[in-house]
DNA sequence: CGAATTTGACCGGCGC
DNA sequence: GCGCCGGTCAAATTCG
């Protein structure tokens, strides 16, 4: 968390380093300006004052915003341990019912598409009404909380409280990462170390950003596919859905070919993901952590941009902070201006 | 020149 | 039966 930020540390924005009150560094100036400076000293006392006033309320807001902030991340984690416990309860529990019973549900899959759907329904969006508990493994409720309610998931998960058909589930198995990704890049790469051919592209109904459809071209039989679209509640996040498993081992990060894939794979998005469809629930949660922590690193970012934006806005706006600005430029001027002019 | 990407057309499933 | 929609194909284009 980044909470350290925000509690009591010296704010950038202040450390401009103007030497506001250095009358000593002025030379040269006419009558005029000092005059103006004379009253501004008197006016700024003032203001210095109401502005120390203004840091501390500030600061004691501050503060406080981290003690909830702490309560806060206090909270979700003993939530988090909990959602834990019941999803290890769950898991044993299903563990045991696939034992005692066997998976009686073989009818084989009416067509490709139905199993594809079915499979993605569960796997990506709640469009469908789906158990709460759908969602399997603490790292995925965070991903929920990170991304966004749209975006929970269910990884190649047998659903508890759900009848499982291990028939739908196995053949082709539906991984889901996120990926963080600059807004600015357009291409909808997700570099994972597979080497990935591009066979299609579609907007979708539920999201404006196109998808990409991928498929594996590092073995020529392989059956995996991929597609990659932007979170259509955040732009800076790649969702990536892999479908099937890899027939070949996962090939050398670094340089797999050298012709355009691999550039624009270098080029795309940071990669946090797991591998996509041979991937251990484990690690899959954990890269999942990853990404929302990573999530979380860009938002406050963003957040520590707007707090300066507004400070500054705010410094602009007052007509002191630009009086002394101006004095502080313009004796820095005169102090760097040759003699000689 | 060959391979990868782009993009419009086509296909099949599904809901009404 | 029809229209919508997601997924795939394949010709055209781009790129190294």
């Amino acid at each position: 968390m980044d909470e350290q930020w925000m509690i009591g540390q010296p704010s950038p924005t202040l450390s401009l380093g103007l030497n506001l009150g250095r009358p000593t560094a002025r030379r040269a100036v006419t009558t005029k300006v000092l005059v103006e400076e004379d009253f501004m000293s008197v006016k700024k006392s003032h203001e210095v004052e109401a502005l120390e006033a203004e840091l501390r309320r500030v600061g004691e807001e501050n503060r406080r915003l981290g003690e909830m902030l702490r309560a806060l991340v206090a909270k979700y984690g003993e939530l988090q341990g909990k959602v834990t416990g019941m999803m290890a309860a769950a898991a044993a529990t299903q563990q045991h019912q696939s034992s005692t019973t066997s998976e009686g549900g073989s009818a084989a899959s009416p067509s490709r598409k139905r199993v594809r759907s079915d499979s993605l329904e569960t796997a990506g969006g709640n469009r469908n009404p789906s158990p709460p508990l759908a969602a399997a493994g603490s790292g995925q409720f965070a991903v929920t909380v990170a991304v966004g309610p749209d975006q929970t998931e269910c990884t190649s998960v047998h659903e508890p409280s759900k009848r499982v058909r291990a028939d739908e589930c196995k053949p082709s198995r539906v991984s889901k990462s996120y990926v963080h990704a600059d807004p600015a890049d357009l291409s909808l790469v997700v570099k994972d170390g597979y080497q990935w051919r591009k066979y299609g592209q579609k907007v979708t109904k539920d999201n404006p950003c196109p998808r990409a459809y991928f498929r594996c071209s590092f073995a020529p039989g392989c059956p995996v596919k991929k597609k990659v679209q932007r979170s259509a509640d955040d732009v800076t996040v790649l969702v990536a859905t892999y479908e099937g498993d890899h027939n070949h081992g996962q090939p050398a990060a670094k340089h797999e070919g050298g012709k355009k894939s691999d550039a624009s794979a270098s080029a795309g998005a940071s990669v946090r993901i797991s591998p996509p469809a041979p991937v251990v629930q484990q690690l899959q949660h954990h890269h999942q952590q990853q990404q929302q922590q990573l999530k979380q690193e860009a938002a406050a970012e963003a957040e520590r941009k707007n707090l300066a934006e507004q400070m500054a806005a705010t410094l602009t706006r007052d007509p002191g902070f630009k009086a002394a600005l101006v004095s502080a430029l313009s004796g820095r001027i005169l102090e760097l201006t040759p003699s000689g002019q």
